[in-house]
DNA sequence: CTAAGGACCTGTCGGC
DNA sequence: TGCCGACAGGTCCTTA
């Protein structure tokens, strides 16, 4: 599910209602994510405000007065703000009460999502090697030039490493791959600058592209089952090996890449030298 | 440095 | 209907 528009469709989502709001209880189920959830410093939060919603990558920050809190949705994670009395399901596994009587439940059947904690105004570790964000000017094609110059791995590869861009999950590095017309094998360092201008501008145009779609679900966030559409947008090759390509009829192909699955139009999305 | 593979989990789907 | 393997939107970590 969340790749880095739902999680911006969450943060969005979400923001209105909590921010500003006190912590009156805490509540964990399952301990056991990707990390185990910490008890202790989560407990110091109950009576302590919101300050703030941000996002960094697919990370959710959440900042109090003494630290923040860090949700990552992991595969299949998802928040969502519930009424006090909703008894909790199987894969409920954190809930935040607020002021205002709403709880913040995370549920994560697979449990690949983290709850962390950074004390103070600490750079929490996993943030520290981060690359920028896709959508600020932070990222260009200057800066994806300069990451990936004498790269021989995978373009994909490369765009999926946090290091160098933040957020760009499997699916929208497939469609953006293909926006840009580069075959996803290509070697990094062996593109034009032209074809990296042409990549940075699609990663961009993706991202914000679904974050709209997602936004038209924004009003599900509170009571209601808080499955964003977004994906309901047509997707060119994501997950369509043999079909057609919808620019020039070749048949999608799928390949491995590090041990992700890979889509591309053969033929627009040729390989050169 | 890079590449490759394993690890963490559950749910769903297709094939037999 | 039931069982089994393959696979799923993430990403860190170890090993070569």
């Amino acid at each position: 599910m969340p790749e880095l528009p739902e999680v911006e469709t969450t943060r969005r989502g979400l923001a209105p209602h909590i921010v500003g709001q006190t912590v009156t209880t805490l509540t964990i189920r399952q301990p056991k994510l990707r990390w185990p959830i910490a008890a202790q410093p989560l407990q110091t939060l109950i009576g302590k405000p919101l300050r703030e919603l941000q996002r960094r990558g697919k990370y959710l920050l959440f900042s109090f007065p003494s630290g923040t809190l860090l949700i990552h949705l992991g595969m299949s994670g998802s928040l969502k703000l519930v009424p006090c009395t909703q008894p909790p399901h199987r894969h409920d596994h954190l809930d935040i009460g607020w002021s205002n009587h709403l709880l913040l439940r995370l549920t994560d059947p697979r449990r690949f999502g983290a709850v962390l904690w950074s004390e103070g105004d600490t750079l929490h570790p996993l943030l520290q090697p981060l690359g920028p964000e896709p959508l600020s000017d932070a990222f260009t094609h200057h800066t994806l030039q300069q990451a990936v110059a004498n790269k021989r791995r995978a373009i994909k590869l490369a765009i999926m490493d946090n290091r160098i861009v933040v957020g760009v999950g499997n699916i929208y590095a497939n469609e953006a791959l293909f926006q840009a017309r580069i075959a996803p094998q290509q070697a990094a360092g062996n593109l034009s600058s032209a074809q990296i201008s042409a990549l940075s501008t699609a990663i961009k145009a993706t991202l914000t592209r679904a974050i709209e779609a997602g936004g038209t679900t924004l009003k599900d966030f509170v009571g209601g089952d808080g499955k964003p559409g977004y994906f309901q947008q047509q997707l060119m090759v994501y997950g369509r090996e043999g079909e057609p390509c919808g620019h020039c009829a070749s048949t999608i192909k799928k390949i491995v890449l590090g041990q992700r699955a890979s889509y591309f139009c053969p033929k627009c999305q040729a390989k050169s030298l």
